[in-house]
DNA sequence: GGCCATTTGGC
DNA sequence: CCAAATGGC
């Protein structure tokens, strides 16, 4: 029991009762007040678009229904610095105690220390727990204690560790209020009156909120779960979980997932259901990728806006905005793309065999910096998530140790994900009387059938954006260019005359201005002779440059750069918590462990337990206690932190056992 | 059906 | 890259 003030318990993507370890110990502890602090400025370029926000907007008052259910509510707060509005809620409150459930987006793992540094220093216990995961990154490792940098050997891990996940907690069947009484909340405001009339149609299709949610895992698992393996490759059908959105924002508990996914697997092995047992592994994988993607954006907390792996460091990305214009309104002239990107559009919803065409076609045939796409992404899906929509865009565009070939152009038609045309002629409406036959491929198609269906190319439907065939000669080329580059910076660097070729004017590749979810659906007149390329890494610092202590480094030009650059990127009204968390790296929080071993996976950061963990390395398989005992702490590596995002050795290698990123012979051949 | 070459899936 | 699937003969 506490000493007589209240706790804090501080919501954040973990919206829901059950299995809520923050919200547990706040109410074994005594009186609660929950709080929850909407400050989407601190998010930077990643303020939550239209449809997430709306998400949130209802979960949000979902959860506080449930909590006056259970004798409290949620306490809102409009903010721009969380930790200080959390200050403000301890004053008022008289709390003494603090309680938060981990998150693993770079922005979180900052925030989240600061926040436990400044309310420590203040009194407060803080406590903090694991909510999101399987498995927190840190007790994932190799047999040396390493990170794993493959999916494939990370989820093997996960599925054979010497201790299940932890078996999720009930909600409270009441709660006592803190008192609230001189800690008003703010009204927050979601969506403006422009967003009112688009939102509304989205609560025809969804639910959100933990009790909804956790009716949408039940259906799920008695229903599409057998047949997932089987309907995983179609573009159209109500066949997927359609839980993303809900785990998001932590409505219902992966654990939870887990476990009962776990019973299904035991029952249908037991009754020799192959099928079954296909599904299940399948779909735990997809909760692996989820798990995987959080992984990643620990240990490597850079990978939502720079390549793990360097070796297209130099690539000449095509800048050209009409292009990027063209995809997003649907209009490249491949149907299964134009309907992918047209159906996101409408509904926020994509399938996700269609997100990997649409992404790759981003990519690969018109060759736009994938963090251009990334972040349209997040501005316009339903389950908008940094840490998996990194993986995922890192994984298409070949930048991972485990992802594609980055020379392998993916067919772009929809022959096995909609064989009947069906999701096209949905959501193009404009070739809905082609035939089958000819409606993956409409360019194809004689004249008469064009004529007979209505369809005038170039007019009321466009030719593709790009053959195909000058995408994979445009792909060479642009490699080519980027090798020359590369040896150029390479010759330049030995010969020390200054930089490299592609840093000499170095600007990172930045977000167009104009993303804008209202784009009004006019055939756009692209013009290729506008295209521009840039020649060097997409490498955009926000805030992991606000992490790199500029002013105790030795002066290269990377890193003035990168200061330099970030003014540009990050929004000034961000200057105040970039200063912050700038001091908050520069304490020295714990002395570092540098494990040279490490050295080759270039990990840049060191993650250590909390002091009162002692006895725990990271490497250790011993059950942690879930009882808030282990917070994790977050401290840069010195004082190679900096140089971990700058030079070379910042990217990871080339996977040994994995296939080669760069299909070099057939390169050799064409070229 | 077997033997090749080629394509596809792999997070 | 590699394994598995597919396709042609």
């Amino acid at each position: 029991m506490s000493g007589g003030g209240c706790s804090i318990v501080w919501f954040r993507r973990d919206l829901r009762l059950e299995d809520n370890p923050a919200l547990a110990a706040g109410v074994r502890a005594g009186a609660v007040v929950a709080v929850f602090i909407w400050a989407p400025e601190e998010e930077g370029h990643y303020y939550p678009g239209r449809v997430s926000r709306w998400w949130l907007k209802n979960s949000l008052a979902h959860l506080d229904s449930s909590l006056r259910s259970l004798g409290t509510f949620l306490v809102t707060k409009r903010s721009t610095d969380s930790v200080s509005s959390l200050l403000e809620v301890v004053k008022s409150t008289g709390a003494t105690q603090l309680f938060f459930n981990h998150l693993y987006d770079p922005l979180s793992l900052v925030r989240d220390h600061r926040a436990k540094e400044v309310l420590s220093a203040q009194g407060i216990a803080v406590r903090s727990f694991n909510a999101d995961l399987l498995y927190e990154p840190w007790d994932v490792n190799d047999a040396h204690g390493c990170p794993f940098t493959t999916f494939a050997s990370f989820w093997e891990r996960c599925l054979s560790m010497p201790y299940d996940p932890e078996a999720p907690l009930l909600p409270p069947k009441r709660i006592i209020s803190g008192d609230v009484s001189r800690c008003p909340s703010d009204a927050l405001i979601f969506e403006d009156e422009s967003e009112k009339g688009s939102n509304a149609l989205l609560a025809r299709a969804w639910s959100p909120g933990w009790s909804n949610a956790d009716k949408a895992l039940t259906t799920f698992i008695n229903g599409p779960l057998l047949e997932y393996s089987k309907n995983r490759r179609k573009a159209d059908s109500a066949t997927t979980s359609f839980l993303s959105p809900h785990l998001h924002f932590g409505e219902v508990s992966v654990r939870k997932v887990f476990h009962l996914v776990r019973i299904k697997q035991v029952l249908w092995a037991n009754e020799g259901n192959k099928a079954g047992e296909e599904s299940v592994n399948l779909f735990l994988k997809s909760i692996g990728l989820r798990e995987y993607s959080r992984y990643l954006s620990f240990n490597h907390p850079y990978s939502h806006e720079r390549p793990l792996l360097g070796h297209l460091k130099y690539f000449p990305w095509v800048l050209n905005e009409g292009y990027f214009k063209v995809w997003r309104q649907g209009r490249t002239g491949y149907p299964l793309v134009d309907a992918g990107m047209r159906e996101l559009w409408a509904t926020g919803w994509l399938h996700d065999r269609i997100r990997v065409v649409v992404s790759s076609f981003f990519v690969k045939v018109l060759q736009l910096p994938w963090r251009w796409g990334m972040k349209y992404f997040w501005d316009t899906l339903l389950d908008a998530d940094l840490e998996s929509d990194a993986l995922g865009w890192q994984y298409i565009s070949g930048t991972l140790p485990d992802g594609r070939e980055f020379d392998r152009i993916d067919n772009p038609q929809g022959y096995k994900f909609d064989p009947n045309g069906e999701y096209v002629r949905r959501w193009l409406p404009e070739l809905a009387r082609l035939p089958t036959e000819w409606i993956h491929h409409p360019w194809n198609a004689p004249e008469s059938v064009l004529q007979a269906a209505g369809i005038e190319l170039g007019s009321n439907y466009p030719l593709p954006i790009v053959e195909i065939d000058s995408a994979k000669a445009r792909l060479q080329e642009a490699l080519l260019e980027m090798w020359q580059q590369e040896a150029a910076s390479r010759a330049a660097i030995e010969n020390g005359t200054e930089e490299g070729l592609g840093e000499s004017d170095s600007t990172p590749i930045a977000f167009p201005q104009d993303i804008q979810m209202e784009e009004n659906h006019e055939p756009v007149r692209n013009n290729p002779s506008t295209t521009i390329r840039r020649y060097e890494d997409q490498m955009v610092p926000s805030m992991t440059s606000s992490l790199v202590r500029v002013e105790e480094e030795e002066p290269s030009l990377d890193l003035r750069n990168l200061a330099v650059d970030n003014r540009g990127e990050v929004p000034t009204n961000l200057n105040g918590n970039q200063e912050s968390m700038r001091n908050t790296l520069n304490q020295p929080v714990l002395q570092t462990v540098r494990r040279d071993n490490l050295a080759q996976f270039g990990t840049p950061i060191v993650l250590r337990s909390a002091p009162e963990d002692s006895t725990a390395e990271s490497s250790s398989s011993s059950r942690r206690e879930r009882d808030g005992g282990v917070v994790p702490v977050w401290s840069p590596s010195t004082p190679s932190y900096s140089e971990q995002f700058v030079g070379d050795e910042s990217y990871l290698p080339r996977h040994p056992q994995s296939h080669q990123i760069l299909n070099w012979r057939r390169l050799s051949q064409t070229g």
